[in-house]
DNA sequence: TGTACATCAGTGAACGCGCGTTCACTGATGTAC
DNA sequence: TGTACATCAGTGAACGCGCGTTCACTGATGTAC
């Protein structure tokens, strides 16, 4: 079987050695994609992707596990851009909150791969990473809890709730979302039914389930 | 690294080579659990445990494929008699909802890598023999359904989403509990707040988003 | 009761593979004088 | 303007490993006569 490409790499201009970094990147990501698999972005498919040798990898990233973290950064960032551009920053919170979230189950049926390894691997070394990424500003979570606060502050949530925080809320939520998006990750291959019509009946469920019943 | 028991497995007697094969799909499972890791469990891996040498593990599974395709079913079966026992068929559809939900959540923490190779895996070649054991009578599914169909029968379901239906109630709840049971499975380095407070509303949200408000 | 033999449970050695990683290296390129 | 040289980008070959799987086999055990 042949894999990557067999184009030559021309060798990077002096004080160009960073560009190499970027395109192992690109094609790690693009192996995860194409592949839909983990275990095919090895360091070896990776560099001949790129069309250099393996030890060249080394030079870059310190091990796979380095590697494979830096993919995984990569996607949260791309992630959290998509989900940025769906933030209508003028609208009521329960209307953005239903906007994330139906930007979320967009993006996890468009880059299923991407999902996975975010959110369904199991990087046990780099956990402390993933949670430093996580709770960054800038991160999709990050955005979540202010909207999640701003639906608290509408007085519209239900007490109980309401009274555990916006991490509280923000949890509750993003549990329910991810759970439809990872079962359609995990299992394509099960007879789903009209999507479209579970997708929108679980945004307005979240909402109903943590919302007082409207007067 | 030792690994697996130095014991000298005697060899079965004449009539009784399928002893073996239950003792393989168990060293199987217990390496899953013990090890936390799909990839741990190899064909020379389950042998050392069993103490018996690789090639015989195919004197009883065609390939590595069908030995993990038997273990998942293994716990299947497990998971479906842990909800089964949870079930109360004297109660009330939405008691039984909320029960169900709960006998889930506590199997997924209790069994994370059961869990993780019924709902969380990549087995692509056996999607259809999966999609057969979800469907069949006995399955955890199937006893989701029925209670699905009871709470629609009690007219309380709201009738935008009862018309849709026994199955689409049934994913909307099952995807769920499984966002937050997968969640925990991949990410239990995250820093969770309290995870009962959590799991309760959970329950309480997912029969709010599909019931009727109180009158 | 004894024995030849078919069957059954399981083995030992080997295959080729792809993997992550290390090591000493090469050769182009910019720079200092 | 020419040249020696340090630096930089990247390589080729090899390491040891564990893997799934195949093959021809061994030796115990039950059975038929």
């Amino acid at each position: 079987m042949r894999r990557g490409s067999t184009t030559v790499r021309p060798r990077s201009r002096r004080g160009e050695g960073e560009r190499l970094r970027e395109e192992i990147l690109a094609a790690a990501e693009a192996l995860l994609v194409e592949t839909a698999s983990e275990d095919a972005v090895s360091i070896r498919a990776v560099a001949q992707a790129v069309g250099v040798s393996p030890p060249s990898i080394y030079r870059h990233f310190a091990d796979k596990d380095m590697l494979l973290l830096e993919v995984c950064r990569h996607s949260l960032a791309h992630f959290a851009a998509a989900l940025d551009e769906a933030f209508d920053a003028d609208a009521e919170p329960e209307a953005q909150m239903a906007t994330l979230a139906g930007a979320y189950l967009r993006y996890a049926k468009e880059f299923p791969e991407h999902y996975r390894i975010m959110f369904m691997a199991r990087f046990e070394l780099s956990a402390q990473a993933y949670a430093e990424e996580m709770v960054s500003d800038a991160s999709s979570f990050a955005l979540l809890l202010r909207i999640a606060e701003a639906l608290i502050a509408t007085g519209r949530v239900r007490p109980e709730i309401a009274a555990r925080g916006a991490l509280h809320v923000g949890i509750l939520t993003w549990s329910t979302v991810h759970g439809l998006a990872s079962l359609q990750v995990a299992k394509p291959g099960l007879p789903w039914p009209d999507t479209d019509a579970i997708e929108a009946d679980l945004v307005a469920s979240i909402l109903r389930g943590i919302l007082l019943p409207p007067a």
